[in-house]
DNA sequence: ATAGGTGCAAATGTTTTGCTGTCAA
DNA sequence: TTGACAGCAAAACATTTGCACCTAT
């Protein structure tokens, strides 16, 4: 992918489909499960189409990579920051609100010096489906 | 690596070692920069053990992985969940202590009434001495 | 027409696994 | 003595890259 500024993306047919499988699912979906989606309209589709894009998307702040190091990334269709959480049974991942976030960084900020950007948080530990099931595992 | 809870870890010379290192350092190092550390004294040394010993290590909570998904995991000598933040220039990653975190969470669990057992949480931006220097990139 | 994109195959980089011999308890 | 562990090589896994052809603009 060029990196120069003046880059001019284009809107390919996989390129916009996938943006809509990315927005209308609260999934925060693998990039192999995207490819399995978009696979459906584009038989001949290639992994590393998917992969280029998903960058692409990203670099375009259309899309946001949460990178969940112990699997592997995933991806969401809010470009949004926002906090999330990993259940560790289901494996599920939910958006979740933390009120007075913003203003923790800001002191945090303000303490340290550091020119803060942005940030990922990620809790993890049992959603509420689970942590009342004992059945398996 | 068995998952029976009654494994009994023996404390082999390079795991010894390999604590300590762990121990000794502040710089959040990759597996790779402690398969170097270790290698100087066992020239034999195998990455894959320490990649096992890493496992064990941090199964054993005497080590903290830390997801950075972006790029690889790194480990701390620290067990206790804490917040990071990640100079994307110097990328060196620091500790960084933000007060009032934990009453955070609380409310947050409270209003989603899932059981937290842990987060990570990672900040980015530009570190105290990057974030003045225009010279370099 | 041109330059960004696609599909394919091969490469990359990190982490894991199978196996055989070894050493800590 | 015995079973957890070391070292080695190969595999696994997600992701990236090189290249020739294709297509959006």
């Amino acid at each position: 992918m060029n990196t120069n500024k003046n880059y001019i993306f284009r809107e390919t047919r996989q390129r916009k489909r996938m943006m809509e499988i990315l927005s209308s699912t609260k999934s925060h979906p693998t990039a192999d499960w995207v490819y399995s989606q978009l696979k459906e309209d584009f038989p001949s589709l290639s992994l590393s189409t998917v992969y280029r894009n998903l960058r692409i998307l990203k670099k375009q702040k259309r899309i946001l990579e949460l990178p969940f190091g112990h699997t592997f990334d995933r991806y969401d269709g809010n470009p949004a920051p926002h906090p999330h959480f990993a259940c560790q049974k289901c494996k599920r991942v939910f958006d979740i609100d933390i009120s007075g976030l913003e203003n923790i960084f800001q002191n945090a900020t303000r303490e340290t010096n550091f020119k803060l950007e942005g940030f990922n948080l990620n809790l993890y530990g049992l959603c509420n489906d689970c942590k009342n099931d004992h059945a398996s595992s």
